[in-house]
DNA sequence: GGTTGGCGTTGACCTGGATCAAGCTGTTCG
DNA sequence: CGAACAGCTTGATCCAGGTCAACGCCAACC
């Protein structure tokens, strides 16, 4: 990895320079030597959708920071059904700490860009800088609160506020395109009526009938299967029975 | 806070020599120093079943650890739609580092026994001492492994399946009667009917309905509805789906 | 062009668990 | 003692969402 030392990178690897995610991320607790340490060992790489990245029981020797795209956490009983049990989007940071196999499944849910460094290097630079493990510790502390949200969402709500939920969470954790006017957004689906149906804990019949509901009841648009247009903020939240 | 310093406690102050969770919970990252100023700060304290210990939006000004008794965190929809998120066990640490106000209520399910100290000092001491920060990092990323299980339940799993697996959650976490074969595992209910309802996103009629049907099969006997004897642990988890 | 296969929608029907209602048991309290 | 109440069980009925089946759309491929 190569190593510009010029006013505007400031010791900065090229490889983290224009990284989107640099200081949102994990890697915003490093100084520029460690950043420099960790580049080193990373690369970046893209994912095509449907691609696993970390299998059930797996041994994980990887870190990786999602620079782009969606990755859904899954995890399947014996007799295959299947549950969605959380996305990552940019910046956060996949991994599990602490221990050697996961146990959950990690596989791209649209085409995915990420950086993946060695399990061992991160582990090492986590005993040598605190400000790394309080980062974890703010994004695991995160994650079980959005859990433990979805929960709720899972054991209470109907099929209907399960949808509504479902679009909130996407138009919040993507960067959607906004109407002049500030009500309407719009953004695509990362998911398949599967994948939603999974992380619904429903049937793809059942999304697809509470979204056509939404559609006839002017709530939302949709084009091509994808693409939903929220016509109405508020009313979707209305919808999403908190 | 008096302060003992023969050779047997070596210099831990006492209310902490005889404390059960000690080494197994947030304390156990502290050198003695740092024991004696958080143990200047804490005191034990009991709570009685059904008071809140946090509420929800709340501030939040003391962590705690559980010291005995069983704590269940839940939420709440406008409506009155009750979900129960958690439930926390000694030796856990209870409260939510880096936020002001919980999101969600934490209640007395038993008695319980508590030591708490104020936030303030723990927040200070997790700056100073990162072993605290690491013990906090391991707790909250097994909490979110079990919060990620239940996910599971909540969304894939039948009311029999449901049943089964809060049995065995329970008969894992509480320190049970074992019988001398090995076989047979008993234990009180730390929940009310009304609870396991809403830690399963069920019924209280239907989680009866399903205990009941249990007992006719013989996997559990019951008595004074709230001691629970597992005649067959394995016949029990071939009933909760994994 | 036709075929195949993935993905989504829609309709008809069924069922697991919710809802409504009654009653049982044990405890507290006047 | 009886009344009131909390917690639990059981039965009858209902309905939200599952299941099964048909079909539409579109892209890939021969």
């Amino acid at each position: 990895m190569e190593l510009r030392k010029d006013i505007h990178t400031n010791g900065i690897p090229v490889l983290c320079v224009s990284c989107e995610v640099r200081h949102r991320g994990v890697c915003g607790a490093l100084d520029p030597d460690q950043l420099i340490a960790l580049a080193k060992a990373s690369h970046k790489h893209t994912i095509k959708e449907g691609e696993e990245l970390i299998g059930d029981a797996e041994q994980i020797d990887v870190y990786s920071n999602v620079l782009a795209g969606v990755v859904k956490l899954t995890k399947t009983l014996s007799d295959g059904r299947q549950q969605i049990v959380g996305l990552q989007f940019a910046p956060d940071f996949l991994g599990r700490p602490f221990r050697k196999e996961s146990s959950i499944n990690a596989e791209a849910a649209t085409e995915v860009s990420l950086c993946s460094f060695p399990k061992a290097t991160m582990d090492r630079m986590m005993q040598e800088q605190p400000g790394l493990e309080n980062r974890l510790l703010q994004q695991a502390l995160i994650e079980l609160d959005d859990a433990r949200d979805w929960m709720v969402t899972l054991g209470r709500k109907t099929a209907a506020e399960k949808v509504a939920s479902f679009l909130l969470l996407i138009a919040r954790n993507i960067d959607p395109e906004r109407e002049a006017n500030g009500r309407s957004i719009a953004f695509d689906l990362p998911l398949t009526r599967a994948d939603i149906a999974d992380f619904l804990g429903l049937t793809i019949e059942t999304v697809s009938r509470q979204l056509t509901r939404l559609r006839a009841d002017n709530v939302i648009r949709i084009e091509n299967n994808r693409h939903v247009t929220v016509e109405n903020i508020d009313r979707l939240r209305g919808r999403a029975g908190n």
